[in-house]
Formats: C-alpha cells, structure tokens, sequence
DNA sequence: TTCGGTCTCATTGGATACATTCCGGAGAAT
DNA sequence: ATTCTCCGGAATGTATCCAATGAGACCGAA
C-alpha cells in the first residue's frame, strides 16, 4: 500500500465529477443555467459542497460565475473556441513529441483499435468518445502532468462544440479525419517525432479552419 | 456606464487576491501551511469564504490541497518547473504574434521604458517585478484572454523560483536577459513577427536550460 | 530501547440558519 | 405612452455550529 491518499471522494469532488460528466456527454448544455439549490437536492448534500464544485468546474472553465447572480455552463463564442484550437496547435504537438518515446506496444495496438472502430462505427457519440480517447492516448506517456491536465481542459471545454460540428457534417467528410489518425499513428510507430508533430498540427489547424466556416454553431 | 459588473468585491475574490499577492511577493514561500482559521482572523472574515479563496488558488496551482488535511503553498519540483518553461516556449511565441500588431504607440514607449529601468536597477525585487510587467506588456494585445489567463498562470507558479534564480546568478549574467530583451523589443517595433517569435522562445528556452542546471534551488 | 497501539486534540468538511444582493413587475407621475 | 421608483420574491453569500478525519503524543509490551 504505497498510497496514502485519502479514498474517500469527499463531496465537493464528486460533485464536480458527476457535473463535469454531464457537461461532457451533453446532457447539460452551454449557456443553461446552474441552481445550487436544484443540485443540493439532486446529488443529496447542501450548497456548501455544491459551491466549491461549481468553482472546481469553474476554474476549469466549464462553468461561469456571476456574483451575486449565478452560475452557468460556459458558452463559447466562435472566437473563443478558435483560440482553444490556436492553443492546442501549440503544446498539443509538444505532448506528442515528449510521449511518443514512451509508448508502448500495448498502446500501440489499442491506438489502432481505436482507429479502426471510428472508420467502422457511424454513431456520434461513439465518434466523440473513441477520438478523444485515441488523442490522449497519444500524450499519455509524456509525464508532464501539468501539460496533459492543460489539454484534457481544452477539450473538455470545446467538447459540446465538437459534437455539434460531428453532428452537422454528418459523416461526409470524415474520411480525411480517419486518413490523418492513420498518418499520425503510422508516424508514432515509427517513432518518428517530427512527422508526428507535423500531422497532429495539420489535423487540428485543419479542424480549426473548418471550424471558423461555421459560424452558425454558435447560434 | 457601460460594465455591469458588481463592484462588491466578494470575500473569497477578496481574499484569494491578498494570498495571490503574498505567495507572488514571497511573504509565503512554496511547502509553507497555510491554516484557515489563521487567514480567518487576520482577514476579519470567516473560515468559509477563506476555503473558497483555497480553492481558486489552487485551481490556479498556487496552492496543492490535501483532503482532511490541510493547504500548502505549492511547492514545484525541478522537473514541473522545467515542465512550465517548456509549455511556455510554445504559446507564449503564440501570444506574441497575436499581439504584436496591435500594440500602440504608448505600450512600445512603456517597453522602453522597462528595458532601460531592468538595466539600470540592481534590486532583485524591482527586477521580478518589471520583466514580468514586460513581458506580459507584449503579449497584452493578444485579444485571446484564455492564452494571457494561462501565461499569467504559469509565470505565477513560478514565481518564486525565478526569485531564487534571481537572487542566485546576482546580477552578474543578466546582460545576456538585457540583450534578449532589447533584440525582441527592436523585433517588436519593426513588426517582425518570425524575428520576435524566435527570439522569445530563444530567451524562454535558453532561460530553462540555465534552470537545469540549478537544482540546488529546489532544495 | 524500540515498536505498536490507543487516545486525545487540533483542523478540516459539511449542514443549517440568516443576511444580502439582484432582478422583474406593478404602479404612479410626467 | 414612457420612464422612474419602489417593492417583493428568489437565489446567492456568509456566519455559526456540529461531525469526522488525521496527526502526534503517551503508554505499554516485547
């Protein structure tokens, strides 16, 4: 028993985990509205934990706090979800190069499962899920906590904007997505660094510009 | 009256700045334990409004919490502080072509000014001090508050070590940080954006690589 | 002497109760 | 009719009290 963390999920923590996975998987959408008193009774505990949750997901950019006035799921607008993809762009690749080194055959093969399950399935959700956990699979060897902990709250935040793009363009255009994830994992197994930098770069500026095409996503 | 914003600085805001500022300015140094009810009463508040400061601060890693066992001033090993730099040779070039074609007339005389006042000046305090005012001076333009919000972020946490660091070196190499300084003000001022991003990473890059080898500063 | 266990106390986590602030609507005056 | 004011209700912010957890000291036995 090396560990001496504390097991037990004190309030405030568990509360922020099941809000911040209702955030993801949609069932709380940007822009609504967040009673304290509403989630008090729904996860059975007082305010109390439900402020310091609330400012948990705040800090992590889900959730904006108004004082005195509330508190709701952040809404980006069109720019703001530029610069989260302007962002990634730059330490996305950084990730990649300190991980690649790292990865082992078992994550090898998973990241090819996970490619091939994206070409094969056609549900959105499915889509959703499956790439978000190939791409931080991809950084997951780079032990540099702080860094991976910087990109999964980038994409958490971006996460209801990228299912309504998955959602808009159907599954039309998906084949050059699955094209880049073969380019990237063909360049890991190579263990060919600056390949893969090169890709996951193009991958994300190319979404990124697709992105600013449609500006009506953003109502 | 355009802003809305309620101007009643909320306790915890309050409170959350004041520690910000003693952590930033070394009255609180990295590992120390912080108490609540100590903060409490110097604060004239009570313990709750207090946790909920903890609790920003650390979702902004000046402070690591343990459950049922307290608050310390975060504490950064070698490795998480090279880890900062590298992050920040990647966006803070980013942030930096953003802002370059924006910045004023007003904001290139204030570099000026900082430049010539870090050379002149021996104090280490005043030093932190203006580079830090400098540099964020040019990122400030960016239009993209999220990547200003993460660079603050991270020259915070490392604050207090590039005060060690300061204090260490004297100011017996810091003509090198002078010359660096005024390439990327000059770079600046023609708009070069390429010349300027090579040259903060550089400055940024050859800073961390000087930082590896003092690792007599992490105790 | 040293290791292990228990006991106590200090500190944090949570619940309830109260104060404060903000927003919207109704009503009156211009 | 429009605008200003005032009031009421609802939701947030804060204080106080109680429970629970963790750390350290003290004591006892090997």
């Amino acid at each position: 028993m090396t560990t001496t963390e504390p097991r037990t999920a004190i309030a405030s923590q568990r509360i922020a985990d099941e809000l911040r996975g209702a955030i993801l998987d949609g069932s709380l959408a940007p822009g609504e509205r967040i009673l304290q008193e509403e989630l008090a009774t729904r996860y059975r505990a007082s305010r109390l934990p439900v402020r310091e949750a609330i400012r948990i997901l705040e800090a992590e950019g889900l959730v904006s706090i108004v004082a005195n006035s509330g508190a709701w799921v952040s809404k980006l607008d069109l720019d703001e979800c530029v610069h989260a993809y302007k962002i990634r762009e730059r330490i996305e690749p950084l990730a990649l190069a300190e991980s690649i080194p790292r990865l082992g055959t078992q994550q090898l093969e998973r990241l090819a499962e996970l490619v091939d399950a994206m070409e094969a399935g056609t549900d959105v959700e499915n889509f959703l899920v499956l790439d978000r956990e190939f791409h931080l699979l991809t950084y997951s060897e780079s032990r540099m906590d702080s860094l991976n902990q910087l990109i999964e709250r980038l994409w958490n935040t971006t996460q209801p904007y990228r299912r309504a793009f998955s959602i808009a363009i159907g599954s039309e255009r998906n084949w050059m997505i699955h094209a880049e994830h073969k380019l990237l994992m063909e360049a890991i197994k190579r263990r060919d660094v600056d390949e893969a930098e090169r890709t996951i770069l193009g991958h994300i500026r190319r979404t990124r510009i697709e992105l600013e095409g449609r500006s009506d996503l953003f109502l």
